[in-house]
DNA sequence: TTGGCTCTGGCAACCGTTTGCAAGGAGGAC
DNA sequence: GTCCTCCTTGCAAACGGTTGCCAGAGCCAA
């Protein structure tokens, strides 16, 4: 039924090893050989199996990719850039989703341990104990996590989110509300820590969140009771949510509160007001992890994008 | 390094054949020495070499799902739902993104037919007759498509477009536009056929656009200086273009022009105004392909999805 | 002519599992 | 006690490639 090595070499009168080697290493055959070969093989539709190919030399070509939540507009730019530099240098690529649950991710790294060549781990909820621990049985790439002596894509939350304070300071804002995400996550923590570093704020923290509209919508409440005119999101959605809570509530953005998000999503740059937000090169770091996880030397090499504030609707002047 | 069959086997004094079928065929094996063999396999964290089963058995446990666009929100719930449903049964699933290019569409399904157990071809942009071609070479589930003979999971897009245009006419429209999607695009077709059944409607007809904001950014102009005060788009993206682009132009949505989307992604449900739109159960589209796919029996079944009408914000009374 | 070198391609073992076949043992019916 | 079954397990041949090793051919220099 489907044609294999074999048909081919049949086909062309030489040994199954010279198909092979036709392939997998060129310059070992004879021009002649190797064009008749190829010949055959497109002629029959010849396509090796990746199966055996993978039994023999322990090469799968395959790519796990374990994001948080594939629903969150984050990050679908980030597995399609993934996958197109994945597909270009000829290897296919699982993703798979935790639904933001540690022990799914666990398990998730464990089943694809040793059917794929290398993990990406994007924005991963484990313990940096864990995710060691699971590295040891698979090539892994962070994305959005720091730990010492793994390779990583990192983006520069820290930056964006002094500049988002700054942009809240200049126009007026003191009293900051922060809505930090999700537990394990290092995005959060970066800009907590950045936010503390910042001088004459008056911070006002609230989490865990869940990253998502309802996330934001649930602390809306408490935001709009706290004083504070300014916001800072773990996200767009976490932000959007809160606009969308507090304009229930009949309080006004950005005339009452401002709020600025994490990301730069889709849904942000639509409808009113546009969102104020962090940008995320998602698909640039999708890319550079496929490259990182794929070249494997520079063993614990850690690349640093540079993020932006993008300034849009959500904010303005604070008016006390 | 890895721990195989053979080491479990040699763990616990048996067979690797006893060993196989305690996994594959447990009925096979006496339940002490099953127990004695899962003991082992549990003890040294066996997990079985799908590439190796795959080889002797012809059944990768794999999936492959196509879309034309990770990015358009429409998909990740999809995706999602298919995922999941895939794990619950030990497959995993190949993600890919055709950038809705035919070319790329059909190099895809040749590049996954041999090394999948099946493939869902969501809103495919193929011809009939290239799908029906490459669906003998790998069991294929259609979503959004309808092709005769193939088994498929269908969005009632005709009832969708139908109850959006008598939604549209109660308000007291008559001249409507409707914004087509990308050229073989099902979805598209169904939508106008079942628009041009439509009695006492003066239809105007735009198109192909890209499924995409700009495309509905795009024809804004032209929907504008149409006349039209009603608006059935291709999908909420496009919507949300659309009424990105009359905004621009001063043009009040839904003050002057009532615009539909089709879809219900997260952005049309946020921002301003929020989008009234038809909702396609997306997630369950994604799972019930999953589940025709695998059970492979009732070979040409096709499944129909219900959609409904979500009145929100962006429609209103024509006032002429 | 001979020895040695390089190219090329065949041979066969191996990767980890599955599975048809057969053998051995236990148990039941007579 | 014998025969027949059924249950359990071992044996070995696949599955489709890859790769180390070896041999023959062709070439060159001495």
């Amino acid at each position: 039924m489907t044609v294999t090595i074999k048909d081919v070499a049949r086909a062309c009168g030489v040994h199954v090893s010279t198909v092979s080697r036709t392939f997998s290493a060129p310059h070992l055959v004879n021009p002649a050989t190797r064009n008749r070969v190829l010949a055959a093989a497109d002629d029959l539709g010849y396509r090796p199996n990746r199966a055996a190919r993978a039994l023999t030399t322990g090469r799968t070509f395959n790519l796990g990719l374990i994001v948080a939540d594939i629903a969150n507009p984050f990050f679908p730019p980030l597995i399609k850039a993934a996958q197109a530099q994945a597909r270009g240098r000829d290897y296919h690529v699982f993703v798979a989703d935790t639904d933001e649950d540690p022990r799914v991710e666990e398990e998730l790294i464990r089943t694809f341990a040793k059917q794929v060549d290398g993990v990406l781990l994007c924005s991963p909820r484990l313990s940096n104990r864990m995710i060691e621990r699971l590295a040891e049985d698979v090539p892994s790439v962070l994305v959005n996590r720091r730990i010492k002596g793994m390779p990583a894509v990192l983006m520069d939350v820290g930056k964006g989110a002094r500049l988002a304070l700054e942009h809240l300071a200049g126009l007026g804002h003191r009293r900051i509300a922060l809505l930090s995400g999700p537990p394990g996550s290092w995005t959060s923590n970066e800009m907590q820590a950045a936010a503390a570093e910042m001088p004459g704020l008056d911070l006002l923290f609230f989490g865990p969140n869940q990253p998502t509209e309802s996330g934001g919508l649930a602390v809306a409440p408490d935001v709009a009771a706290c004083g504070a005119t300014g916001v800072l999101a773990y996200n767009d959605l976490v932000a959007l949510g809160l606009i969308e809570g507090l304009t229930a509530m009949d309080v006004d953005v950005p005339g009452r509160i401002s709020v600025i998000g994490f990301d730069d999503i889709l849904p942000g740059r639509l409808g009113r007001p546009k969102l104020t937000t962090v940008a995320m090169p998602a698909a640039a770091a999708g890319r550079m992890a496929v490259d990182l996880l794929l070249q494997s030397e520079g063993e614990g090499a850690v690349i640093n994008l540079d993020t932006d504030l993008i300034v849009r609707e959500s904010t303005g002047r604070a008016n006390t």
